[in-house]
DNA sequence: ATATAGAACGAACGGTCGTGCTATTTTTCC
DNA sequence: GGAAAAATAGCACGACCGTTCGTTCTATAT
């Protein structure tokens, strides 16, 4: 039997062809993402790929999915393993700081947003779906940490949670353009003092 | 006498284009700027706005341009007006508070760094140089208030402008999403964190 | 052995892309 | 006012775009 039929298989090419199509689109953007372009990328036909979508726009729907669920099985996942509160958040950065070492050359998720925040459309409005669910999983790490004692009682959750994010654009955007490694050394820097300004 | 026809008739055609140009930009991004639909929004003819550029590429460097001289003007000039030292340095972050809000629906400085980070080429050249230019300015604001005394002798002066400059992704980024003024409150916020624990 | 269904292919569609080349119009200079 | 020069328009090109359609191939079910 060969795998051309056999039951998942048409999920096994889809997945395959997403795989592809999400490296593009970290070098390119889901903007830049063609699907004649993938296609050759993947080996297959242009018809082929296109019939796993229905259209570029699902496609790209796809691909910016793709980006969430690697992001939370990266960063979100295992760092709810650590204990709630301070040891939680604390894991949370440190994954995503792993996370913007692998994706210093282009992130889907960032690129995404500076292409959709200022036009209309079902991405708009995944993009910023899935950037306010990112930011509420900050917020009740953070707000646990608060309640556990770990933080101030009077931390401001949603600013500290947007401080983080600050950092980590910053992180992003500095790696990319002078190199990791000293952007590295900053963000850490930084958040020393940001803990340090709310831990108790 | 028009000025449409005394000398200098090119340059402000170039001008008029690259004004249009730039606006489009704002929306989609230096990748999405096509030179036909550039041309239909100025009005003119695709091979008449190509004339004027030669290539895309050399158009989009030229709106690249165009971006880093309003930048200049708008943010980095007036704040030289006041006088060295911190207070240069809270006008330089105030001016570029206004233009964040001007451009919360699209940056073309922003958006040319996560389309040209991953990439070669002049573009990927232009930006950073760009880029290095505005962190170099900023930095040296920062030299100067602590040679004056205004911020703390210890200031690590590389550190406080990655700082400044992510609390300014994390501004334009919330804002696209989410809306100006809660994240302009946020911005203020960390803001009025980090000056106090830099000022002496 | 035959019928059925799934998956991918290949060709073609109308459009738009960037880029040349050639007229034609407009502007400047004498 | 007429010649020279500059600016713009018009047209065509090959390439690629997303999309549609009919076909082919293969594995399963009957």
């Amino acid at each position: 039997m060969t795998l051309a039929t056999r039951p998942g298989k048409r999920a096994a090419t889809r997945d395959t062809i997403l795989d592809h199509a999400y490296a593009l689109a970290r070098r390119d953007g889901l903007e830049g993402l063609s699907i004649g372009g993938l296609a050759g990328d993947v080996g297959m036909s242009k018809s082929g790929v296109f019939a796993h979508f229905g259209s570029r726009e699902d496609l790209q729907l796809a691909v910016l999915d793709t980006g969430r669920q690697r992001f939370v099985t990266r960063v979100l996942q295992p760092a709810l393993k650590q204990p709630r509160g301070l040891p939680r958040l604390r894991a949370i950065v440190a994954h995503w700081f792993e996370w913007s070492r692998e994706h210093q050359s282009g992130c889907v998720l960032l690129s995404a947003v500076s292409e959709y925040d200022g036009r209309d459309g079902a991405l708009h409005d995944g993009v910023v779906r899935q950037q306010a669910g990112w930011r509420d999983e900050l917020q009740k790490a953070i707000a646990q940490a608060v309640e556990l004692g770990h933080l101030r009682s009077d931390t401001d959750v949603a600013q500290l949670a947007f401080e983080i994010y600050a950092l980590m654009l910053g992180l992003h955007h500095d790696a990319g353009l002078f190199g990791f490694d000293e952007a590295g050394q900053r963000t850490r820097a930084a958040f020393e003092r940001l803990w340090r300004s709310w831990q108790t």
